[in-house]
DNA sequence: AAATATGCTGGAATCGTTTCCATGAACGGC
DNA sequence: GCCGTTCATGGAAACGATTCCAGCATATTT
């Protein structure tokens, strides 16, 4: 298709040009030793014949690609894309490339991109993780630097970092104000993975004194589907239930399509609390009240992190923070 | 930090352990001509030991990485985020990794990023583009392979193929509907770099007889700051302007919130329609009448292109649909 | 049966860089 | 003035694959 006539120049034509040899050119670019005069005159040779090192031949020297993996669930959810632009600013920062793969919370597909990455030979990877120890133990022996974003792997593995928003204190909190308003029965809306959550949203209802019913805790699958089918049968299923926490922004959205559906009004017969805020949480009718994740700084942090050389926390925990606004009202019974 | 005790397992271990030359491995995994026996004996071995071919000596020897570069304005707009989704899903279905890059709508960004897509010797590009022929000009004669997807360079590059919506379609209707609810005068709200969708937009009004004023277009940049300031400005200069097209979902986003700030009602006072359909379109209040972007489509038909060996068509135009919810209404004078 | 065609095979070159190592020059201390 | 140290330098060997090419065995043709 394309002629591409001339060969691209090669650090071999730099070192003939200024009458030096290939080691000299390549430890002039890479800042090693050389006296001022060499130094020179390789750095306008260079310039002249626009010499731009290939990146390949590096990389198979240094035995690994430089660049990040990415993984993460669905890029299309706000939050992950949000996390994702957060590692690409600071990668830009450091001119490291981004290499995005999407699993759809499948440790499957996860498990086939983790392969794709492992033959790039990535070496550093920031991922969300569906899967467990099985499917992230190859990686890690294989010498990858890992990082966990948002949430860990169910199996604990504790030699890798991870990042992650302060989920208990946002569930604290917003299970606090709930309760303050006189709900009784509030439900959880969770995605699948979400167990950490879960487990804050109990805790969190044991220390007030509220029981906890097992069955107002639903679960869904990943995509839009699953949430609104999850919503719309929790709400039927339990009409006593006054409150409902969601565990992302597609399951909020959801619930608020479910709710409207049903004819439920919020937040006159169920209050509502989403985790995540997005930008169109304000725009919503009525405008939803958050957790507010810090998901743009997830992604930055991550990212500081799996490219930071030294030793590195083992845990960096951001804050969450409760955004009230009007999606929440005192309790009332449904019928 | 991490010993990583032994060394990868090279087609050479391969060659050695199956009792062939490593030609012959090659060509066994790479699907070429071998004898029966052989290529049991190799693929046996090849499994046993574990055996998966590392990138970067086929991407040196291959002078090219393969995978595909992305290049998009901004991965948080859920537009672009579906288009990136699109990419994604055709590119895992060909195994091939792709590489995320965030311009910003910044042409100077995205020559640094086409900087780096050309140090790793990415030959497969798709991009939103930003910058003009200027910009484009070394990669394509560096040989890369681009689409562009959603928009072309401004300056016509006419060899490279783009996909693209029938923004004039879907402008046209827009504009149909609104006049034949009366309005007349109709602003538009755009992001630099929408030229296309202003010209379809003068079109249609010109084609209905409507006359063009050109100060009821205004251009606001990428940031959601500067749309909501765009937004602003644009109802509070002109009250008599009774109906708002949005060049986007950002632009949108800010037209509601400004509107709602400027306590100007929707659709009572204006009538709104925004480009691209969203989740939340039909969430907010009122529900928005919007013009649906196939962008999933868009990002998966320009991965396809992309990924495709032979003669490729020059143009892919992908239908718009107005989807008509609850922000227009009868044209009111709104003083 | 000789000549030619066909097909499998492995050695070696190649891709573009980094880095080890040997060389030689300059330099300072005794 | 000699020796040890330091420093800049370039040749050459990796890195791990693909692929050209020559060699050889077997099948086909005359």
């Amino acid at each position: 298709m394309n002629g591409s006539g001339q060969r691209r120049t090669t650090i071999k034509d730099v070192a003939e040009a200024a009458g030096v040899g290939v080691a000299t050119v390549s430890r002039v670019l890479s800042g090693g030793s050389a006296s001022a005069g060499t130094r020179e005159k390789v750095l306008a040779t260079a310039a002249r014949l626009d010499y731009h090192p290939s990146a390949l031949g590096r990389n198979l020297r240094r035995r690994h690609t430089g660049g990040i993996g990415l993984l993460v669930p669905d890029i299309t959810d706000s939050f992950y894309a949000r996390l994702a632009d957060g590692v690409l600013s600071c990668a830009r920062s450091y001119g490291e490339p981004v290499t995005v793969g999407v699993t759809g919370d499948d440790p499957e597909r996860e498990s086939e991109l983790i392969g794709t990455l492992i033959e790039q030979s990535m070496d550093r990877v920031i991922a969300v993780p569906s899967g467990d120890g099985e499917v992230w133990d190859p990686v890690l022996r294989a010498g990858v630097n890992v990082v966990f974003a948002s949430r860990r792997s169910d199996l604990d593995l504790p030699d890798v970092p991870a990042v992650l928003a302060d989920d208990r204190d946002g569930v604290r909190t917003a299970v606090e104000y709930l309760t303050g308003l006189g709900h009784r029965k509030i439900a959880f809306l969770a995605r699948r993975g979400q167990s950490q959550r879960v487990a804050a949203f109990t805790g969190a209802l044991t220390a007030l004194g509220v029981p906890v019913e097992d069955e107002l805790v639903v679960h869904a699958r990943a995509s839009r589907d699953s949430a609104y089918a999850a919503a719309a049968g929790l709400l039927q299923r339990h009409p006593d239930v006054t409150a409902v926490l969601t565990g992302g922004n597609i399951l909020g959205e959801a619930a608020v399509l479910a709710a409207r559906e049903l004819d439920v009004r919020v937040p006159r017969d169920v209050s509502l609390i989403m985790f995540d805020d997005v930008p169109w949480a304000e725009l919503c009718s009525p405008p939803l009240t958050v957790i507010a994740q810090p998901a743009q700084d997830i992604g930055y942090r991550s990212a500081e992190l799996v490219l930071r050389q030294g030793r590195r926390p083992r845990e960096v925990v951001l804050p969450s923070e409760l955004v009230v606004r009007a999606s929440c009202g005192p309790r009332r019974p449904r019928r």
